[in-house]
Order: C-alpha cells, then structure tokens, then sequence
DNA sequence: CATTCGTCAAGAGCGGTGCTCTCGTTTCTT
DNA sequence: AAGAAACGAGAGCACCGCTCTTGACGAATG
C-alpha cells in the first residue's frame, strides 16, 4: 500500500519478468526440456535457490511460460482476424488460420509446449483454461458468423443421437449454430492444428517443401468443405 | 557363423530384447521424459554402464522405441483395414481411423513420442522412415482405390499453381490421382492425427467426454467430404 | 532511535540423471 | 594354449530439481 513497499513489490515483479525472459529465450532455443532453473539463475548471476523465491518449481515457471503462450498466440489470431472485412467469411478463416501458422513456425518450442505432448507430471492449472480458448473463440466466432449470415453450408452429414448433449462444451465458442455445424467447427479446428503440428514436429520434412502454399491450399480446402463465401 | 559365436549372439540379442521390454514398460508408465537408463539397468540388476555395450546412448534407446512403435501402429492399421471388404471404401476409411485411434488411446506415451514434440536429441536416423510411413501408405492406398474406383468425388479446388510439382514426395503413397486428390488426401490425413493428438494430449478434456463417437462423426465427415463411397 | 520481523541471496547438500573411463574377468577366435 | 574381443562392475564427472540453513539487509513497530 504505502510507497515502500510497493517499492519492494516492484523490484519482485521486475525480476519475475526478467526470469520469465530469459527462461522464454531459453525455451525458445532448447526446448522445454532444456529450460533449467540453475542455467536461468545462472544467467541472472544468482545461485539456483535463490529462483525459489519466486517461482516454487520449475512446473510453476512452464505453467507461466505457457500461459503467456495461449495468450500470445490469441492475440494474434485476435489482432489478425480483426482487421479483416467481417462478412468476407472465407478470408476471416484463411487470415486466422495464417496467423496461427505464423505464430507456430515463428515459435516452435513453445508451440510445441503447449499443443505437444503433455510435460511428465505436469497438470494443466485452471489459470490456463482462459487463455488457451482464446484462439478457439476466434475460429468459432468466424463459423458462428458465417452460419448465422447465411453464408456457410449445412454439414454434410447429421450427427448421430448418442452425439447428442455432446456438443453442450464446446457451442460455447461457437454460439447459435446447430449441433451439426458444432462438430463442422470442431472437425476443422483439428485439420487446422493437425496440420500445424505436423509441420512444426517435422513431419512433413522431405516431403513436402513448400509448406505454406501446402498449408494455405489445405486451409482452402478445409473452408470450402464448409462452405464459407466470401 | 559357428554354434558357439551365435551363443554369445544369442545372449547378446535376448539382452537386447529385456532392455527394450523394460524401456517400453516404463515409457508407457513414465513418459519418454521418465525413460531412465538407470532404473532399466536397476530392474536388470545390472550397473548403468553396462547399459551402454548394448545402447551407445539413451537417444539410440529411444531410436529403437520409435521403430517399434511405428511398426506397431503400422501393423494395427494394416491388419485391421485388410479384414474390410476391398470395395467398401468409407469402411475402409473409418476401420483404419478407429484401429489408429485405439492404439493411440492404448497407449498415449508412445503416441506422443510418435508424433508429438520431438524430443530433445531429436534427429531422426534414416531407419525410422521405413517403418513410419505403413500407415500412410494404408490411408493412401484407400484413397487411391477409391479413386480409380470412381468412387469418390472430385476436390472441391484445385491446388494453385505454386504447388506444382510439390505433390511428388507424397503421391507415392497415394499413386494413380490427380494433384488435387494427393492434397485432399493430406488433408485428411492431418485431420486425423490432428483430432488424435488433440485428444491423447488432453485438448479434449472436460469438453469433449464421448470421444469415440465424436471421433467416429468427425472421420466420417472427412469420408463424406472427399464423397468416399461405400 | 533501537528493535524486531520478514524478505532475500548464498551456500551446502541430497538424490537423481546421462555418460566416460578404467579394471579385472569371461568368452570367443585363432 | 595364447591373444583378442566383449563384458560387468565401479568410480567419477557434470548436470539437474529441490531443500535447508545461515547471514545480511530493509521496512515497520516499540
């Protein structure tokens, strides 16, 4: 409250942030299982111990690395998908979807933090649920948009009854569209990220070069299975 | 050559064998992160550096598990998608989705290992690719059946022009179709194990809860999407 | 002003890891 | 039988996450 301590308080903050800093570069360049705490406190030129003041495990330093993550990954697709003409439907999903890419390629450790596989013992905070949507909510704000104007066809196939209810979690981030159009939605978010991981974990390398034109043309293909006009 | 150098060969190889079985058992309890040359040399009751005359290092022991993961799940595919009737080919295309995914569910740590974030020492030797493309090979020979079958429509868009020539490396195992049939077949590829990594990794939890039968509608709007027929 | 009290960096240490090297012993080859 | 190759054991190195204790510093309180 009074001046001192917010004095203390802000030395704290500014050395969370250097720490989340350095452990992000070092995540960048190693890896999430190259990020260790004494070659983070090294570089500060602290000794190891002394990162426990602030961060109680090195679980506790991904989880923020990976919020920042969501986020920064959902401001993306946000900032992209914004500046587009909002009943050009077909060019709202190509620009998200180009921006997420952008976003994987340019960031493939950390993209692989949090779409990859799950790190040994850690358990997903609830801190995490609310940024992790973000990009969720984009993509299905597109669909939701696209249905309600009209501008998108209706599945090609109806889903079946034991589906039914099934849907109830995820119409969050794309309201006002039928069940069918539910699973639609979902279907294209998996080819979206499925083809992001495959390129980001290198499994497409020597075989397919030219990934972007690959991956803009599969995007294409995705949105013209849905329909989306443009 | 002789009986007495295929002795020590042969102790030399069952050896070989109980390493890998221990490795396998803790990958699949501890992850690829928990794989320890220690603890498997401590089950054997054998000293860690002993280890290292049968695996030069753990990236070489991880190598193997790889291999046979890739196998493994090559041959699931395979024996399950060759009980179908030749010229059902939605059936074909679902039996072979849902053998996938049951292995996958089976057994989440390989999976990961398989087709998540390559690990650390992640440089994969030439020995891998044999076996991991068996099972793109049966989802390529499907389509490609289907096509030259007549059984199947059309693409919905033609790739562009800059992805001339990029089909190459894929159409080998997806031969006899057009440019545009090898890209819808990428796309449903990556639909695929997009939608598996997403729930083996646990994007699904808490919103998706009978994933079997989402799983089922979303390969079958992929099916209905490329028009396979049955 | 002096004294408590909380925060902090530092250091030592524990148990774990991958990996290397050496040293006898065994086993195969010649 | 002699030499060569393979082998298991052990010690050791450098690293890791994490814990505990110690001493210094600064802020709030008497």
């Amino acid at each position: 409250m009074t001046a001192s301590r917010t004095a203390r308080e802000r030395v704290r903050a500014e050395l969370i942030r250097e720490i989340t800093d350095i452990a992000r570069r070092q995540l960048a360049t190693d890896g999430a299982g190259g990020l260790s705490l004494r070659a983070v406190a090294r570089e500060m030129g602290m000794v190891s111990s002394a990162i426990y003041r602030y961060f109680p495990s090195r679980d506790d330093l991904l989880t923020t690395l990976i919020i920042d993550g969501y986020n920064a990954i959902g401001e993306a697709v946000e900032r992209a998908e914004a500046a587009c003409p909002r009943d050009d439907f077909a060019g709202r999903w190509l620009t998200a979807c180009h921006a997420l890419r952008d976003w994987a390629v340019a960031h493939p450790h950390e993209y692989a933090l949090l779409y990859g596989s799950p790190v040994p013992g850690y358990h997903a905070p609830q801190d995490t649920i609310a940024a992790r949507v973000r990009d969720v909510t984009v993509l299905g704000g597109i669909i939701s948009d696209a249905w309600r104007a009209g501008a998108m066809r209706a599945p090609a196939i109806e889903p079946p009854a034991e589906l039914e209810g099934e849907a109830a979690g995820v119409r969050e981030h794309v309201p006002g569209v039928p069940d069918g159009v539910v699973w639609q939605a979902v279907a294209a978010w998996t080819a979206l990220y499925g083809w992001l991981s495959f390129e980001v974990f290198g499994q497409f390398n020597g075989t397919i070069e030219d990934r972007r034109a690959a991956f803009d043309h599969s995007m294409r293909l995705t949105a013209a299975t849905m329909g989306l006009a443009q």
